[in-house]
DNA sequence: CAACACTGAATGATCGTTCATTCATAATTG
DNA sequence: CAATTATGAATGAACGATCATTCAGTGTTG
Protein backbone atom coordinates (compact mmCIF):
# COMPACT_ATOMS: atom_id res chain seq x y z
CA UNK A 1 0.00 0.00 0.00
CA UNK A 2 2.22 2.84 -0.94
CA UNK A 3 1.87 6.54 0.39
CA UNK A 4 -0.46 8.50 -2.53
CA UNK A 5 2.22 11.73 -2.86
CA UNK A 6 0.39 13.60 -0.46
CA UNK A 7 1.98 16.92 -1.34
CA UNK A 8 0.12 19.37 -3.16
CA UNK A 9 2.98 21.06 -5.03
CA UNK A 10 4.81 18.74 -7.36
CA UNK A 11 6.36 15.35 -7.56
CA UNK A 12 9.56 16.78 -6.80
CA UNK A 13 8.72 17.60 -3.74
CA UNK A 14 7.87 14.05 -3.46
CA UNK A 15 11.19 12.58 -4.74
CA UNK A 16 12.85 15.06 -2.20
CA UNK A 17 10.96 13.75 0.73
CA UNK A 18 11.24 10.28 0.32
CA UNK A 19 15.13 10.94 -0.02
CA UNK A 20 14.99 13.19 3.31
CA UNK A 21 13.30 10.28 4.80
CA UNK A 22 15.82 8.02 4.00
CA UNK A 23 18.74 9.70 4.59
CA UNK A 24 17.02 10.52 8.48
CA UNK A 25 16.07 6.75 8.69
CA UNK A 26 20.36 6.03 7.67
CA UNK A 27 20.98 8.72 10.32
CA UNK A 28 18.99 7.11 13.04
CA UNK A 29 20.00 3.40 12.10
CA UNK A 30 23.95 4.43 11.74
CA UNK A 31 24.09 6.15 15.33
CA UNK A 32 22.11 3.41 16.72
CA UNK A 33 24.26 0.23 15.60
CA UNK A 34 27.42 1.58 13.65
CA UNK A 35 27.90 1.71 10.24
CA UNK A 36 28.82 -1.61 9.85
CA UNK A 37 26.52 -2.92 11.97
CA UNK A 38 23.22 -1.40 9.88
CA UNK A 39 21.71 -3.31 7.44
CA UNK A 40 19.76 -1.40 4.39
CA UNK A 41 16.77 -3.51 5.16
CA UNK A 42 17.31 -1.62 8.97
CA UNK A 43 17.30 1.30 6.93
CA UNK A 44 14.24 0.69 4.91
CA UNK A 45 12.52 -0.71 7.39
CA UNK A 46 13.13 2.69 9.45
CA UNK A 47 12.14 4.80 6.79
CA UNK A 48 8.97 2.42 6.24
CA UNK A 49 9.90 1.59 2.90
CA UNK A 50 10.78 -1.86 0.81
CA UNK A 51 14.52 -2.39 0.88
CA UNK A 52 14.66 -1.87 -2.98
CA UNK A 53 13.24 1.52 -2.89
CA UNK A 54 16.88 2.40 -0.93
CA UNK A 55 18.20 1.92 -4.26
CA UNK A 56 15.96 4.01 -6.45
CA UNK A 57 17.38 6.74 -4.37
CA UNK A 58 20.66 6.08 -3.48
CA UNK A 59 23.06 3.96 -5.76
CA UNK A 60 24.96 1.86 -2.36
CA UNK A 61 25.00 2.07 1.21
CA UNK A 62 28.08 3.64 0.77
CA UNK A 63 26.47 6.68 -0.90
CA UNK A 64 24.23 7.26 2.09
CA UNK A 65 26.96 7.71 4.14
CA UNK A 66 28.61 9.94 1.64
CA UNK A 67 25.17 11.90 1.58
CA UNK A 68 24.85 12.78 4.96
CA UNK A 69 28.12 14.14 5.69
CA UNK A 70 28.48 15.82 2.40
CA UNK A 71 25.02 17.43 3.43
CA UNK A 72 25.90 18.34 6.92
CA UNK A 73 29.16 19.37 5.73
CA UNK A 74 28.34 21.77 3.31
CA UNK A 75 25.46 23.16 5.60
CA UNK A 76 27.42 23.76 8.28
CA UNK A 77 29.93 26.08 6.32
CA UNK A 78 27.30 27.73 4.46
CA UNK A 79 25.56 29.11 7.45
CA UNK A 80 29.08 29.44 9.74
CA UNK A 81 29.78 31.38 6.42
CA UNK A 82 27.26 33.64 6.52
CA UNK A 83 26.85 33.93 10.37
CA UNK A 84 30.73 34.84 10.83
CA UNK A 85 30.36 37.45 7.98
CA UNK A 86 28.36 39.02 10.80
CA UNK A 87 30.66 39.20 13.23
CA UNK A 88 33.52 41.73 14.06
CA UNK A 89 36.99 40.73 15.15
CA UNK A 90 38.93 37.85 15.18
CA UNK A 91 38.28 36.73 19.12
CA UNK A 92 34.14 37.42 18.82
CA UNK A 93 34.83 35.47 15.24
CA UNK A 94 36.54 32.45 17.16
CA UNK A 95 33.72 32.75 19.94
CA UNK A 96 30.85 32.30 17.44
CA UNK A 97 32.59 29.66 15.56
CA UNK A 98 33.04 27.54 18.84
CA UNK A 99 29.30 28.40 19.36
CA UNK A 100 28.04 27.12 16.59
CA UNK A 101 30.32 24.36 16.45
CA UNK A 102 28.91 22.64 19.92
CA UNK A 103 24.91 24.41 18.81
CA UNK A 104 24.98 22.46 15.97
CA UNK A 105 26.06 18.94 16.90
CA UNK A 106 24.21 19.42 19.89
CA UNK A 107 21.11 20.36 17.92
CA UNK A 108 21.07 16.58 16.21
CA UNK A 109 22.00 13.72 18.92
CA UNK A 110 22.06 11.32 15.96
CA UNK A 111 23.75 13.25 13.51
CA UNK A 112 26.67 14.28 16.15
CA UNK A 113 27.22 10.68 16.69
CA UNK A 114 27.76 9.65 12.76
CA UNK A 115 29.82 12.64 12.84
CA UNK A 116 32.14 12.22 15.47
CA UNK A 117 31.78 8.11 15.37
CA UNK A 118 31.51 6.50 12.26
CA UNK A 119 33.38 9.31 10.04
CA UNK A 120 36.67 7.82 11.67
CA UNK A 121 35.55 4.44 11.13
CA UNK A 122 37.83 4.19 8.57
CA UNK A 123 41.35 5.69 7.61
CA UNK A 124 40.18 5.84 3.75
CA UNK A 125 36.57 7.63 4.68
CA UNK A 126 38.33 10.20 6.77
CA UNK A 127 41.01 10.62 4.06
CA UNK A 128 38.18 11.37 1.01
CA UNK A 129 36.52 13.38 3.76
CA UNK A 130 39.59 15.07 5.06
CA UNK A 131 39.94 16.52 1.66
CA UNK A 132 36.53 17.48 1.53
CA UNK A 133 34.76 19.80 4.13
CA UNK A 134 36.98 19.28 7.17
CA UNK A 135 40.18 20.75 5.40
CA UNK A 136 37.83 23.93 4.92
CA UNK A 137 36.61 24.43 8.17
CA UNK A 138 40.21 24.14 9.81
CA UNK A 139 41.32 26.44 7.21
CA UNK A 140 38.63 29.20 8.13
CA UNK A 141 39.67 29.18 11.58
CA UNK A 142 43.02 28.95 11.19
CA UNK A 143 42.27 32.16 8.87
CA UNK A 144 40.38 34.03 11.78
CA UNK A 145 43.21 32.89 14.53
CA UNK A 146 45.98 34.29 11.45
CA UNK A 147 43.92 37.51 11.19
CA UNK A 148 44.14 37.53 14.92
CA UNK A 149 47.52 37.55 14.89
CA UNK A 150 48.04 40.25 12.25
CA UNK A 151 45.74 42.46 14.19
CA UNK A 152 47.93 42.18 17.09
CA UNK A 153 45.33 40.67 19.26
CA UNK A 154 46.57 37.60 19.75
CA UNK A 155 50.24 36.38 20.42
CA UNK A 156 52.64 35.18 17.28
CA UNK A 157 54.73 32.63 18.60
CA UNK A 158 52.39 30.14 17.89
CA UNK A 159 51.31 28.46 14.47
CA UNK A 160 47.94 29.47 13.40
CA UNK A 161 47.23 25.79 12.13
CA UNK A 162 47.96 24.39 15.34
CA UNK A 163 46.69 26.79 17.32
CA UNK A 164 43.32 25.57 14.91
CA UNK A 165 43.70 22.13 15.64
CA UNK A 166 44.08 22.78 19.22
CA UNK A 167 40.48 24.84 19.09
CA UNK A 168 39.40 22.19 16.30
CA UNK A 169 40.35 19.28 19.03
CA UNK A 170 38.91 20.73 22.11
CA UNK A 171 35.57 21.09 20.58
CA UNK A 172 35.60 17.66 19.14
CA UNK A 173 36.64 16.33 22.68
CA UNK A 174 33.52 18.36 23.81
CA UNK A 175 31.46 16.69 21.28
CA UNK A 176 32.58 12.82 22.06
CA UNK A 177 32.17 13.68 25.75
CA UNK A 178 28.74 14.72 25.25
CA UNK A 179 27.43 11.73 22.17
CA UNK A 180 29.35 9.01 24.76
CA UNK A 181 28.02 10.19 27.98
CA UNK A 182 25.23 8.35 29.33
CA UNK A 183 24.46 11.24 31.50
CA UNK A 184 22.34 13.67 28.90
CA UNK A 185 23.61 17.76 29.36
CA UNK A 186 23.40 20.89 27.18
CA UNK A 187 26.70 20.65 24.97
CA UNK A 188 26.24 24.17 23.54
CA UNK A 189 27.33 26.49 27.29
CA UNK A 190 30.95 24.06 26.90
CA UNK A 191 32.10 26.47 24.09
CA UNK A 192 32.25 29.13 27.21
CA UNK A 193 34.78 26.73 28.96
CA UNK A 194 36.80 25.83 25.58
CA UNK A 195 36.83 29.58 24.76
CA UNK A 196 38.26 30.72 28.27
CA UNK A 197 41.28 28.46 28.34
CA UNK A 198 42.22 28.92 24.46
CA UNK A 199 42.07 32.71 24.99
CA UNK A 200 43.73 32.91 27.64
CA UNK A 201 46.72 31.12 26.29
CA UNK A 202 46.40 32.91 22.83
CA UNK A 203 45.41 36.61 24.00
CA UNK A 204 48.86 38.75 23.41
CA UNK A 205 50.58 39.83 26.20
CA UNK B 1 56.09 -27.11 6.99
CA UNK B 2 55.17 -26.05 10.61
CA UNK B 3 57.89 -23.81 12.11
CA UNK B 4 60.16 -25.82 14.47
CA UNK B 5 59.83 -24.18 18.45
CA UNK B 6 62.96 -22.54 17.62
CA UNK B 7 63.15 -21.43 21.55
CA UNK B 8 65.30 -23.08 23.75
CA UNK B 9 63.97 -22.41 26.93
CA UNK B 10 59.92 -23.76 26.64
CA UNK B 11 57.36 -23.87 24.74
CA UNK B 12 55.69 -21.48 26.71
CA UNK B 13 57.50 -18.80 25.12
CA UNK B 14 56.71 -19.91 21.45
CA UNK B 15 52.75 -19.83 22.66
CA UNK B 16 53.26 -15.82 23.48
CA UNK B 17 55.27 -15.41 20.22
CA UNK B 18 52.65 -16.45 18.11
CA UNK B 19 49.78 -14.60 19.85
CA UNK B 20 52.27 -11.34 19.54
CA UNK B 21 52.88 -12.37 15.76
CA UNK B 22 48.89 -12.34 15.32
CA UNK B 23 48.32 -9.19 17.30
CA UNK B 24 51.26 -7.18 15.10
CA UNK B 25 49.57 -8.89 11.83
CA UNK B 26 45.92 -7.37 13.35
CA UNK B 27 47.32 -3.96 14.07
CA UNK B 28 49.12 -3.61 10.76
CA UNK B 29 45.84 -5.38 8.28
CA UNK B 30 43.44 -2.88 10.84
CA UNK B 31 45.67 0.16 10.59
CA UNK B 32 45.55 -0.47 6.69
CA UNK B 33 41.99 -1.22 5.49
CA UNK B 34 40.00 -0.90 8.87
CA UNK B 35 38.34 -3.33 10.88
CA UNK B 36 35.67 -4.19 9.24
CA UNK B 37 36.74 -4.52 6.02
CA UNK B 38 39.85 -6.84 7.04
CA UNK B 39 39.06 -10.70 6.81
CA UNK B 40 40.95 -12.84 9.57
CA UNK B 41 42.44 -14.78 6.50
CA UNK B 42 44.27 -11.47 5.78
CA UNK B 43 45.56 -11.43 9.44
CA UNK B 44 46.56 -15.17 9.35
CA UNK B 45 48.24 -14.64 6.03
CA UNK B 46 50.41 -11.24 7.39
CA UNK B 47 51.30 -13.44 10.12
CA UNK B 48 52.43 -16.24 7.99
CA UNK B 49 50.01 -19.05 9.27
CA UNK B 50 47.13 -20.84 8.14
CA UNK B 51 43.22 -18.93 9.18
CA UNK B 52 42.16 -21.87 11.50
CA UNK B 53 45.50 -21.06 13.64
CA UNK B 54 43.95 -17.72 14.63
CA UNK B 55 41.59 -19.15 16.30
CA UNK B 56 43.84 -21.14 18.98
CA UNK B 57 44.98 -18.13 20.16
CA UNK B 58 42.01 -15.25 19.69
CA UNK B 59 37.96 -16.43 20.47
CA UNK B 60 37.12 -14.31 18.01
CA UNK B 61 38.26 -11.16 15.38
CA UNK B 62 36.67 -9.24 17.66
CA UNK B 63 38.69 -10.27 20.61
CA UNK B 64 42.16 -9.11 18.83
CA UNK B 65 40.71 -5.71 18.33
CA UNK B 66 39.57 -6.08 22.49
CA UNK B 67 43.12 -7.21 23.02
CA UNK B 68 44.78 -4.84 20.82
CA UNK B 69 43.42 -2.08 22.96
CA UNK B 70 43.68 -3.73 25.99
CA UNK B 71 47.45 -4.27 25.87
CA UNK B 72 48.12 -0.50 24.31
CA UNK B 73 46.33 0.80 26.76
CA UNK B 74 47.67 -1.31 30.11
CA UNK B 75 50.91 -0.49 28.84
CA UNK B 76 50.78 2.88 28.35
CA UNK B 77 48.95 4.01 31.63
CA UNK B 78 51.39 1.60 33.28
CA UNK B 79 54.58 3.85 31.83
CA UNK B 80 52.60 6.83 32.53
CA UNK B 81 51.95 6.54 36.30
CA UNK B 82 55.70 5.34 36.69
CA UNK B 83 57.09 7.90 34.36
CA UNK B 84 54.66 10.63 36.23
CA UNK B 85 56.07 9.70 39.86
CA UNK B 86 59.44 10.61 39.30
CA UNK B 87 58.19 14.48 38.29
CA UNK B 88 57.91 17.41 40.70
CA UNK B 89 55.12 19.58 40.28
CA UNK B 90 51.62 19.72 38.25
CA UNK B 91 52.56 22.02 35.18
CA UNK B 92 55.93 19.82 34.81
CA UNK B 93 53.60 16.69 34.79
CA UNK B 94 51.55 17.89 32.50
CA UNK B 95 54.29 18.60 30.03
CA UNK B 96 54.99 15.20 30.62
CA UNK B 97 51.60 13.43 30.18
CA UNK B 98 51.53 15.38 26.89
CA UNK B 99 55.08 14.45 25.73
CA UNK B 100 54.42 10.65 26.74
CA UNK B 101 50.74 11.16 24.91
CA UNK B 102 52.89 11.87 21.59
CA UNK B 103 56.25 9.94 21.94
CA UNK B 104 54.54 6.99 22.62
CA UNK B 105 51.52 7.05 19.77
CA UNK B 106 53.85 8.50 17.10
CA UNK B 107 56.59 5.58 17.43
CA UNK B 108 53.82 3.12 16.39
CA UNK B 109 52.18 4.58 13.45
CA UNK B 110 49.78 1.50 12.79
CA UNK B 111 48.72 0.93 16.10
CA UNK B 112 48.40 4.67 16.65
CA UNK B 113 45.99 4.67 13.36
CA UNK B 114 44.11 2.02 15.19
CA UNK B 115 43.85 3.47 18.93
CA UNK B 116 42.59 7.08 16.99
CA UNK B 117 40.46 5.83 14.02
CA UNK B 118 39.29 1.88 14.90
CA UNK B 119 38.89 2.30 17.91
CA UNK B 120 36.00 4.85 16.92
CA UNK B 121 34.62 2.76 14.30
CA UNK B 122 31.66 1.84 17.02
CA UNK B 123 29.86 3.91 19.28
CA UNK B 124 29.53 0.11 21.40
CA UNK B 125 33.12 -0.54 20.99
CA UNK B 126 34.08 3.23 22.52
CA UNK B 127 31.97 3.06 24.87
CA UNK B 128 33.35 -0.45 26.54
CA UNK B 129 36.76 1.34 26.01
CA UNK B 130 35.69 4.61 27.41
CA UNK B 131 34.27 2.77 30.49
CA UNK B 132 37.80 0.97 30.74
CA UNK B 133 41.14 3.02 30.39
CA UNK B 134 40.24 5.76 28.63
CA UNK B 135 38.10 7.48 31.66
CA UNK B 136 41.74 6.20 34.06
CA UNK B 137 43.66 8.16 31.42
CA UNK B 138 41.23 11.36 31.08
CA UNK B 139 41.21 11.15 35.81
CA UNK B 140 45.12 11.12 35.93
CA UNK B 141 44.98 14.62 33.68
CA UNK B 142 42.53 15.68 35.66
CA UNK B 143 43.61 14.81 39.23
CA UNK B 144 46.86 16.54 38.18
CA UNK B 145 45.12 19.80 37.39
CA UNK B 146 43.00 20.13 40.07
CA UNK B 147 46.24 19.49 42.09
CA UNK B 148 47.72 22.34 40.54
CA UNK B 149 44.55 24.96 40.63
CA UNK B 150 44.65 23.90 44.56
CA UNK B 151 48.64 24.91 44.72
CA UNK B 152 47.33 27.86 43.08
CA UNK B 153 49.40 27.16 39.91
CA UNK B 154 46.03 27.67 37.85
CA UNK B 155 43.36 29.08 37.80
CA UNK B 156 40.69 27.92 39.44
CA UNK B 157 37.24 29.09 37.93
CA UNK B 158 37.82 26.50 35.30
CA UNK B 159 36.45 22.57 36.21
CA UNK B 160 39.54 20.69 36.09
CA UNK B 161 37.70 18.07 34.02
CA UNK B 162 37.06 20.08 31.29
CA UNK B 163 40.26 21.41 31.09
CA UNK B 164 41.10 18.04 31.15
CA UNK B 165 39.13 16.89 27.98
CA UNK B 166 40.75 20.08 26.49
CA UNK B 167 43.90 18.81 26.85
CA UNK B 168 43.31 15.71 25.84
CA UNK B 169 41.53 16.87 22.85
CA UNK B 170 43.83 18.79 21.42
CA UNK B 171 46.98 16.26 21.63
CA UNK B 172 43.87 13.76 19.85
CA UNK B 173 43.68 16.09 17.35
CA UNK B 174 47.18 16.34 16.77
CA UNK B 175 48.02 12.42 16.44
CA UNK B 176 45.12 12.43 14.19
CA UNK B 177 46.28 15.11 12.20
CA UNK B 178 49.37 13.30 11.76
CA UNK B 179 47.76 10.00 11.36
CA UNK B 180 45.89 10.98 8.43
CA UNK B 181 48.51 13.02 7.00
CA UNK B 182 50.28 12.00 3.16
CA UNK B 183 53.13 14.11 4.90
CA UNK B 184 55.76 12.60 7.22
CA UNK B 185 56.69 14.75 10.33
CA UNK B 186 57.72 14.17 13.92
CA UNK B 187 54.53 14.08 16.16
CA UNK B 188 56.09 14.73 19.52
CA UNK B 189 57.60 18.44 19.01
CA UNK B 190 54.14 19.21 18.81
CA UNK B 191 53.36 18.65 22.81
CA UNK B 192 55.25 21.68 23.27
CA UNK B 193 52.92 23.65 20.98
CA UNK B 194 49.38 22.56 22.80
CA UNK B 195 51.26 23.12 25.96
CA UNK B 196 52.02 26.88 25.01
CA UNK B 197 48.51 27.50 24.70
CA UNK B 198 47.00 24.98 27.02
CA UNK B 199 49.29 26.18 29.90
CA UNK B 200 49.11 30.17 28.98
CA UNK B 201 45.24 29.69 29.47
CA UNK B 202 45.52 27.83 32.66
CA UNK B 203 48.31 29.58 34.65
CA UNK B 204 46.67 31.46 37.17
CA UNK B 205 46.72 35.25 36.78
C1' DC C 1 -3.25 2.33 -20.68
C1' DA C 2 1.38 4.19 -20.58
C1' DA C 3 4.53 5.78 -17.44
C1' DC C 4 6.08 5.48 -13.10
C1' DA C 5 7.08 4.42 -8.16
C1' DC C 6 7.40 0.86 -5.44
C1' DT C 7 7.85 -3.83 -3.63
C1' DG C 8 10.18 -7.75 -1.44
C1' DA C 9 11.67 -12.31 -2.60
C1' DA C 10 15.63 -14.19 -4.82
C1' DT C 11 20.51 -14.02 -5.86
C1' DG C 12 25.19 -14.49 -5.22
C1' DA C 13 29.19 -13.07 -3.11
C1' DT C 14 31.44 -12.60 1.03
C1' DC C 15 33.57 -13.94 5.24
C1' DG C 16 33.78 -15.66 10.32
C1' DT C 17 34.20 -19.84 12.19
C1' DT C 18 34.69 -24.91 12.59
C1' DC C 19 36.79 -29.39 12.56
C1' DA C 20 38.64 -33.67 10.44
C1' DT C 21 43.14 -34.40 9.22
C1' DT C 22 48.24 -34.02 9.10
C1' DC C 23 52.75 -34.42 10.98
C1' DA C 24 56.79 -32.82 13.66
C1' DT C 25 58.21 -33.73 17.98
C1' DA C 26 58.19 -35.84 22.61
C1' DA C 27 57.50 -39.73 25.44
C1' DT C 28 57.63 -44.51 26.10
C1' DT C 29 59.15 -49.01 25.42
C1' DG C 30 61.98 -53.24 24.87
C1' DC D 1 69.22 -46.39 21.34
C1' DA D 2 66.06 -47.66 17.70
C1' DA D 3 61.26 -48.53 17.19
C1' DT D 4 56.78 -47.34 18.45
C1' DT D 5 53.15 -44.59 20.16
C1' DA D 6 51.03 -40.39 21.85
C1' DT D 7 50.41 -35.47 21.58
C1' DG D 8 48.55 -31.27 20.19
C1' DA D 9 49.78 -27.40 17.26
C1' DA D 10 48.76 -26.25 12.83
C1' DT D 11 46.26 -26.57 8.69
C1' DG D 12 42.87 -25.12 5.13
C1' DA D 13 38.80 -26.79 2.87
C1' DA D 14 34.10 -26.53 3.78
C1' DC D 15 30.09 -24.70 6.14
C1' DG D 16 26.51 -21.63 7.09
C1' DA D 17 24.95 -17.24 7.99
C1' DT D 18 24.69 -12.75 6.56
C1' DC D 19 23.57 -8.97 3.62
C1' DA D 20 24.07 -5.69 -0.42
C1' DT D 21 22.03 -5.53 -4.51
C1' DT D 22 18.84 -6.78 -8.32
C1' DC D 23 14.67 -7.32 -10.93
C1' DA D 24 10.31 -9.29 -12.30
C1' DG D 25 6.10 -8.18 -10.99
C1' DT D 26 2.34 -5.15 -8.57
C1' DG D 27 -0.05 -1.12 -7.76
C1' DT D 28 -0.86 3.87 -8.75
C1' DT D 29 -1.48 7.98 -11.33
C1' DG D 30 -2.93 11.19 -14.78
Amino acid sequence: MPKPVRNGSSGRAAVTDKREAILRAAIKVFAGRGYFNSKVSDIAGEAGIADGTVYLYFKSKDEILHSIFDRAMAEFIAEGKKELAAVEGPMAKLTRIAELHLVKLGADRDLAIVCQVELRGSTKFMQEFSAAGFGEYLDIIRQTIEDGQIAGDFRSDIKPIVAAKILYGSLDEMVTNWVLSKKSYPLAPMAGEVLKIFCGGMLAG
